[in-house]
DNA sequence: AACCTGACTTCGG
DNA sequence: TCCGAAGCCAGGT
């Protein structure tokens, strides 16, 4: 078995259902470590692009997007925003309504 | 083969 | 309450 954090992290992410969204810090401890987070990001650069993965539904702790907009930070708000979530005036998303609670 | 860096979070002072 | 430092895994150089 792949026991390793590393797919341990991508199941979670497949898991996040559509329009919901999910920080990642808890990815990471669903994952199984709580301080994991870096990796999680990580782990989304590179299993993104082999595996398909809603990497747009991970965003950071604070509600925002991490990536820079050049870096496909724009790309990720048009796609949270066709699935239906609303961001506030700051770029920022109200995680009390779409953080996804499994 | 070793070292560095990365879309972050949490803990301690 | 605010700021600094540590933690974690993998891929690229």
């Amino acid at each position: 078995m792949m026991a390793s954090f590393t797919s341990q992290v991508k199941q979670v992410i497949k898991q996040i259902p559509r329009g919901k969204i999910a920080t990642y810090g808890q990815i990471a401890k669903l994952a199984g470590n709580s301080r994991a987070a870096r990796q999680v990001a990580w782990i989304l650069h590179s299993s993104s692009r082999k595996d398909v993965l809603p990497w747009h539904r991970v965003i950071n702790s604070k509600g925002k997007i991490s990536l820079p907009p050049n870096r496909g930070g724009e790309l990720q708000k048009n796609l949270l925003e066709k699935e239906g979530i609303i961001f506030n005036r700051d770029n920022s998303i109200n995680l009390k309504k779409y953080l996804w609670n499994f």
